[in-house]
DNA sequence: AAGCGCTTGTGAAGACACGCACAAATCGCG
DNA sequence: CGCGATTTGTGCGTGTCTTCACAAGCGCTT
């Protein structure tokens, strides 16, 4: 991380001493503006005005200014925010000013994808570990990591201070995975295994569906598609139009 | 899709005649239940209650009736619901019942694995074309479809009357393949990479950043970590602790 | 046919999130 | 030194989402 620190700051620390907590939706958008933060800083500016960061995040400038201003007040009126400050403060918040490990478990498709996807060590994570069960899979080297056995898992776990677990396994292996992560001291799980895993107080899951992303999206176009062959029906839903019910989307009929 | 016809129902459709306003959390869970109903319809139940289904789905079941509540009342009170009507139901609500087609551009690390990936054929969607603009990739061949040139990709969208386009490329060529998707009639895009998509109104665009999910866990590694540090000093963030502020926490100093 | 247990569907209240609009604060310039 | 331009930080009204709690409805049993 960088070690920023403001050219005549005293040494004594103003960092906020223990962690404001922040509203759920907050520290989803974090993640955002400090990419978006991070461009500015490669690209030489030194300070930035909500609106600026705001649309390079693609929020309200509102929305963004509330939620630092829940970080605290790192801001000057008039003028903006010190880009390299406000990095250095969000990325405190967000934990980012140690480097976490990772452990992936199932190197299939995605998992094999994950592996090799850069976008983690460039963000602070650095993948520790590799897990299958596959044994053909195991002793294979990826990115200069061996995979191991899924059966080492809680003992590595364990051994290697893993902060993170992967899950990229088939649904059907997903809950036997979590339970060695938990058994191996981890406490927060990214899912990608379509199915819902239930671990202990205190350990959190993060679930991501590809396809679930499709099908939302897919509502939206089944939306739009009945909208446009009802051009002028936008309030049609309560008024029943009563002989023209059942033609008014051929393409979706079904049954019948 | 499955055409359900429930066994004594006439022939006169009861399907809702137009898509009814769904609120968007209420969108975004409906994948969700869609799936575990399909596990339950395979393990032979033929009806299910809000409490199992909820359970099954890792909500509250208030919620879940709630939300089931807005597709019409397909329940029936004292027993539950009717598996395979509730999956026809929710399918057709999502779109589900015509299969659409995906158009995967950028087959680096991501995307190859996505294009191999088998949990859009099963649940509905279909790749039917493959883009780089990488001149070694063109031509490949992944899972019997061959990567055209990103310079086919309006053309083809067209053609093949492309429904979602799903971005897997670097940041820097993003941009540039959401407006050729736009101008391929494409109105739904799904991008992986870390950036902001401005595209014109009526284009819906989902975003899944995996760096951003891991960061997002970092701060609760993060909170859960400052917690324990201080075990009784749930409310510290207010009252100073003038001497000892930056020993809260040994292993996040920064700086100094 | 009537009563009982079970489950849905929903009204109402609380919690949360959003965005407007403006006061407060800062900088630069005359 | 004062004033205007600019931008942050936030109070407040509005809308959405969640959750509780219970009335209404259905089937089974007697």
């Amino acid at each position: 991380m960088s070690q920023h620190r403001p050219p005549g700051a005293p040494e004594r620390s103003v960092a906020v001493p223990a962690l404001p907590d922040l509203p759920e939706a907050t520290v989803a958008r974090l993640p955002e503006y400090l990419r978006a933060l991070h461009n500015l800083a490669e690209n030489g500016h030194e300070t930035v005005s909500s609106e600026w960061l705001a649309t390079a995040a693609g929020v309200n400038s509102a929305k963004l200014r509330k939620d630092l201003s829940h970080l605290g007040s790192y801001g000057t009126r008039g003028v903006g925010y010190d880009v390299a400050l406000l990095i250095d403060q969000i990325e405190y918040v967000l934990g980012l000013t140690q480097r976490r490990t990772v452990a992936l478990v199932g190197v299939g498709n995605l998992g094999h994808a994950l592996a090799g996807y850069d976008g983690f060590a460039t963000r602070g994570f650095r993948i520790a570990a590799l897990f299958d069960a596959d044994p053909v899979r195991v002793g294979e080297e990826i990115n200069g990591l061996v995979v191991r056995h899924v059966d080492e898992l809680s003992r590595v776990a364990t051994e290697e201070s893993i902060a993170i677990g992967v899950i990229a396994t088939p649904a059907a292996a997903a809950q036997r995975v979590a339970d060695r992560l938990v058994a191996g001291g981890v406490t927060s799980i990214l899912n990608f295994a379509p199915c819902v895993l239930t671990v202990p107080d205190g350990v959190d899951v993060r679930k991501v569906d590809l396809a679930v992303e499709l099908q939302i999206l897919s509502f939206h176009e089944h939306r739009k598609a009945s909208l446009t062959a009802l051009p002028a029906a936008g309030e049609a839903t309560l008024t029943p139009l009563p002989g023209s019910l059942a033609a008014t989307d051929p393409q979706e009929a079904i049954g019948t």
